[in-house]
DNA sequence: GGGAAGTTTTATAATCATTCTCATCCGATA
DNA sequence: TATCGGATGAGAATGATTATAAAACTTCCC
């Protein structure tokens, strides 16, 4: 999706980022790829319309999105693999800015409607599930 | 918790895996550990009953480890960032196995449920949550 | 118990994603 | 237009993880 310099600025106003060509240009290629992407995805579709972009301008561009919520983040994640000894069904709840992981019980999950919606052939093996939002000390709340 | 020899082999055997004493020094660290652990965490904690281990022997068992369900990966995350530009309200199922992600629409949360079990403070700002499984593809149905 | 065959471990090098540094450049404001 | 603060670009640096190859250990069979 394009964007006028008006729209764009507009957008930006709004989330308190400055505006400039390369922002644009970035936070356009993330909207029209309908889908999942990695920074170099992003990088590689914003070449073609701004050939000496860096890199790094990417990851700093995507990363100021993200953090005022212009994108969001897939799958928010350590920066390292964890693992987990409990094998027993639990759920984890997950912090999205500071990656805290906490343990979660209970049913909570329509099993039977999430079957429905599916892809075909996905394999419910291990009935598993994180949920995002904000830890107590991150949402700044007593 | 700690195995004894027996108890270990019985346990290897189960998931075809080969007994040695950093294998099972290894296995005993995590499962000691009540929470969610680094490589490293598990290196620094194997160390001071075995100096000499390398941190590979640690990535390696854990890796294996992870693979023949002895232990849990948790958030199973694909190994670069990935961004995603629909800020609509959904959902994703998420491959353990090759961390493909896909979109899920509908209402499979009970939401009243949930916010029950969520540790104090906890805010579900953008109540977003990740369904693990097998892919079609990885789970070898047809 | 001994010995061959195949794994595992170790140490280190290599890789990959991401962040940092800093000199330069651009955009907003006076 | 002059100035200032933030943004960009190029490449180096970092940190987690994986690959490599030689040495040590397990397993299995006798």
């Amino acid at each position: 999706m394009r964007f006028t310099h008006e729209q764009f600025r507009e957008l930006a106003e709004k989330h308190g980022l400055a505006v400039t060509h390369q922002r644009q240009v970035v936070y356009e290629a993330v909207i029209a790829a309908d889908g999942h992407y990695s920074p170099e995805d992003i990088y590689a579709a914003v070449r073609r319309r701004i050939p000496s972009i860096s890199l790094a301008t990417v990851y700093n561009n995507l990363r100021l999105f993200i953090e005022c919520g212009m994108l969001r983040e897939v799958s928010p994640h350590a920066a390292t693999l964890l693992v987990d000894g409990n094998l027993k069904p639990h759920h984890h709840v997950v912090c999205s800015r500071c990656k805290a992981v906490q343990d979660v019980e209970g049913e909570f999950i329509d099993f039977k409607r999430l079957a429905r919606q599916l892809p075909d052939g996905f394999d419910l093996t291990q009935p598993m599930v994180e949920v995002f939002g904000l830890c107590r000390r991150c949402s700044g709340k007593p």
